[in-house]
DNA sequence: AAGTGGTCTAGACCACCGC
DNA sequence: CGGTGGTCTAGACCACTTC
């Protein structure tokens, strides 16, 4: 382990999930100190992580608190699909629909921030969670980020792109409710006309250059989306 | 300003919106203390807070950059119905459908963390953007929480809560698509069987205590919900 | 009043980036 | 190589909660 912050972190991680129960104290800060003989200021960067990862939170004045959360801790985090199913417990996989190179129409343009008719790769899958259909996936990656040749349908996208130094570390996400087109319906296999839930993603670099531009279709009966958030009672 | 770190933060957000774009860089660290004559901690506390915000981008070895420009939503905070609408531009109304004591049923039960049977309240409301309806919105209550007499329905139940001690400050949300029912539809004022986006959400206090549980259902054509997300790319 | 987390100082060395 | 952010020390005082 690298840092002493990350030990002390790991440590505390160790002690909440052996010994300790939702909102229970943790020891305070100077007894971690001597406890690990480290600084305090080691021990409010550990501290710092666990509730930046929701397992505990602070209350000035009384103490530090195991959180109530369990399964859906974690503050939201950007995961490829194959994550995403693999944490709900399914094995992931895809069938590729369509691979081509097309202009941006204006649509597109304005989510990747490049101009009308720039040239694209866009590909399109059906993605499966244990080999049932579960959604339509639609991404567009402008050429300059990877060509159409440099494209291996058979190894994750993510890891194509941090390999091509595009690694992905935010995005923006918009979810709405759609009615299916026919075609879709079809492919997921559901009735004509179900809800459905899309998924727009605009992903973009450390440096803030736009990445790709996806948009996945969910079907309603099987996906549902989770988030924790917090209220900043702050200016 | 009661803090340091604060009034430096607020100043580096000054120069940020005055005379800096996307991507340029800040001035180093060791820089900005001796600028505001503090120490070196309290310099990267203020950045901290900036990059929490969404903001600025720490890059090791190389600097800290004004982030792209996305206006809005950096970790995603929970908002009252009114402070969503009034981000989006909307004046925010609403109109009690119902509001009766119940005894919990199994769902909701579960949700709230009770035994079934438990005493709840339960508040329906159409609401209303710009007196149009947006949304159709059930909250349930413990007893424990709020009584029914206690509640006034032409104030912000949040308000209402932080005053009786029940202040939310973490909440769970499940996002789901469903298709209308045939009584929603009607008021909502859109097609029978439509699309519309669920939201769920459990709300908790500070020390993990159940508040509420709400279902919110938004009509599709006019709503969508915007999250960001960052990729950790750590253990 | 005692104990807790929150802020702050004035240093230090390490890891990484770009020239 | 020099400059940057990342980690760390050994203290200090403040603000808040709890009794």
């Amino acid at each position: 382990m690298a840092h002493k912050y990350e030990t002390v972190a790991a440590d505390i991680r160790e002690i909440i999930s052996t010994s300790l129960a939702p909102h229970d104290a943790l020891p305070s800060e100077r007894d971690l100190m001597t406890r690990y003989d480290v600084s305090r200021m080691t021990v409010r960067a550990a501290i710092a992580k666990l509730v930046d990862e929701g397992r505990v939170y602070n209350v000035h004045g009384s103490g530090t608190y195991v959180g109530s959360i369990d399964l859906f801790s974690k503050t939201p985090k950007l995961t490829s699909f194959t994550e995403d199913m693999t944490s709900r417990g399914y094995v992931a996989s895809s069938r590729p629909l369509a691979l081509a190179r097309i202009d941006a129409d204006e649509d597109i343009a304005r989510r990747l921030g490049v101009p009308v008719d720039t040239e694209c790769t866009h590909l399109r899958r059906l993605r499966l969670a244990d080999n049932n259909p579960m959604a339509i996936e639609d991404v567009y990656l402008p050429r300059t980020v990877m060509e159409i040749e440099q494209l291996h349908l058979d190894q994750s996208l993510y890891v194509q792109l941090t390999e091509a130094g595009h690694e992905v570390h935010r995005a923006e996400q918009e979810i709405q409710a759609i009615m299916l087109s026919e075609e879709d319906s079809r492919l997921l296999g559901v009735p004509n006309g179900s809800a459905a839930l899309s998924v727009e993603r605009v992903s973009t670099s450390r440096r803030g250059l736009v990445i790709e531009f996806a948009r996945t279709i969910y079907r309603s009966d099987r996906y549902s989306f989770h988030i924790a958030v917090t209220r900043d009672n702050e200016k």
